[in-house]
DNA sequence: AATGAATGAGCTTTCATTCAT
DNA sequence: CATGAATGAAAGCTCATTCAT
């Protein structure tokens, strides 16, 4: 029945990979509670069987996901602190955060990780130092160096960091995180950044006499 | 049973009280989902039907309690905000503010509302307008009053509304959102409100020509 | 409180019409499992201990609705059957039963009978005699008169009286019944009446040579 | 307990075979509302999780009874609608209508159906569709044939075809849908069609000119 | 390794009925 | 007599998990 005409037969880390995946999307639809091991099951086109022989329980299978995904945007946002103007740096590296930030995946991880929070701070810890913690060392390291150059002014980098972090991010984003609104627009996200970047300027800019 | 020991019998609104009492410690112990009707109702000493005759659903049942707490939360944040120099009203409020975000009361409460937030927005909807939408407007008109009289000045009142309050929040909120952290201490509060302060009074403080 | 505005103090009786009143309507809006004692009693504006005073139980209550109301149809039909020519009279009764027949208040109080027609049987039976009983036994007093003056011709007028009345409510009551189609209009009472009275002649006309 | 006594695992064609005989033995026994699925899950000797394997609701458990059934009986009377002439084949069809309409087994449902006909006329409408719809339109069928070869002269065949089946169903069928009569006997049967063909024959049979 | 039928505890909610006041 | 809070059994349905094949 499958040797003749399937290409290969999955290898087992292969078939992981698939149900990895699939749970992931359903995950995100439906949050962790609504999610279901029948939807999942469904969707991959096998049997809640299946499920149980690669991950032995709906708890296991979500934890899988964070393992894996937390890290890459964190990634990401670091490698945008590279060289420049810090207006230009800063706008670069403000707008991929808020891009990350207001995805419907990152909420929904996101969503999901402070509801099992007091049941697992692992989970969330995991989270926490591949995710947000790089990124601020990342914007903290950038900072130092503008400063050692004279770009920036400011006593406490790792501050300043969080300060802009801080701004970027805004009120929308407990609107966003509550379901009430939809992801920013670019236009938005321009604005918003535009703001934050500028008071960071007129706070830690330099030459300005202070 | 009756005659003799009880000293009085409640009433409506008492038992009301006591249900939303005894709902509150089963929610924050359990989540809203794990939470059951039949374990409040048990811990109560009542029936499930006797629940239902207080509160029509489980989802009402939590409302009650978001519009209990996080409505006396901001009515405590808007009185704050009186006459006063700008510095001293700021920090007070950013205080307040604080205090009431880094409890675990708070803290309970939204995990539960960000983790419900796609099923429910209507109940996150009815948490943002009692809650931090009032607080956000409370500040702006302090500020808008602040601009007014020169005290301070700054091109958009809401905006640095929503800035200030930013900047206050800071970092640790989403440590401890995902349980990596305890609550603030208070010397940790005026530390970081300081700063928040200091920031704000250079961006939009009186004098600065800009 | 209520001696000074109240113009009168009801009975107890007056009472009793009162609650029948006001279950009938719900009875027939919602059917009789559908119908809950609470919504009664809501729209009593009573309480449902009230309720209990006067009927130990739903199913008594629902008793004194038949016994009060099946009797008044019969009544109406019956009076019908008066002298006049038998193409006539025939029609006006005809129209007369299947303006009964089609209403809302009779298909909802025949669901609720036939329902429960195997735990009570004896309410059925109630409905039976005072309802239709009554009404083909007046239509087969007419037959008798009619065929004893020559103006009609048939054998047993009792079958004669079914055979009519079968006719004249036709297929469409089964699917009035089964709440697929709306009450019929005047205009198809009009039609479906002449096709009966019409085949009828046909079969029982006088002088028609057989 | 499996390898020495089971005799065969049953497919799961035949475990739903199970299902539905037991579940209509309890919608007969007690009505479709006051039958609940964990009676019949009991009487089963399963979970009501098996249950909702094989159906998804109870509503649909009771449509899948509604279609095996009803669909049969149309089916086999459809059958009968053969050559002949119209004398003996509208004697055969009416007494199978009537063996149909007149045992427990169709009352029962068509008891369920009437009382739930408020709150689903979905189901009704399934019954009305695989029922009585096909069955009068087999009758029409035939008569058109007939009409057409000359053995029978009607200006309407649907309208014949209702008042046919009208007159075979007659005044008997109301009482004992009230449960007030026992099943007609073979012989009342055969009396209650012989009236009902003759009648027709009467209103319809060839070389009448009309 | 894969299946998928079976499980059974658990959920929210409804309702007729009772009874102390 | 009226009230309405309290009851508790029962309903339809879901779901993570198990296990024989």
């Amino acid at each position: 029945m499958t040797a003749s005409s399937a290409p290969r037969a999955p290898t087992r880390d292969e078939r992981r990979e698939t149900i990895l995946k699939v749970a992931r999307e359903v995950f995100f639809e439906q949050g962790y509670t609504a999610a279901s091991m029948s939807t999942i099951a469904a969707r991959l086109g096998g049997s809640k069987g299946t499920l149980y022989n690669y991950f032995k329980s709906k708890e296991e299978l979500f934890e899988a996901q964070v393992r894996e995904r937390c890290g890459a945007a964190a990634d990401r946002i670091t490698e945008v602190t590279a060289e420049g103007e810090p207006e230009e740096v800063l706008t670069r590296l403000g707008e991929q955060y808020l891009e990350h930030l207001y995805s419907e995946e990152t909420v929904q991880m996101f969503r999901i990780l402070v509801a099992e929070a007091q049941r697992s701070p692992e989970l969330a810890r995991v989270f926490y130092e591949v995710g947000p913690a790089r990124g601020q060392q990342g914007l903290t390291d950038y900072l130092e160096a503008a400063k050692a150059r004279g770009a920036l002014a400011m006593p406490d980098c790792a501050l300043a960091a969080e300060q802009f972090l801080s701004l970027c991010k805004g009120r929308a984003h407990l609107q966003f995180l509550l379901n009430l609104i939809p992801p920013l627009k670019p236009a938005e996200i321009r604005l918003q950044i535009a703001q934050a970047v500028s008071a960071f300027i007129t706070l830690y800019g330099p030459k300005r006499a202070r």
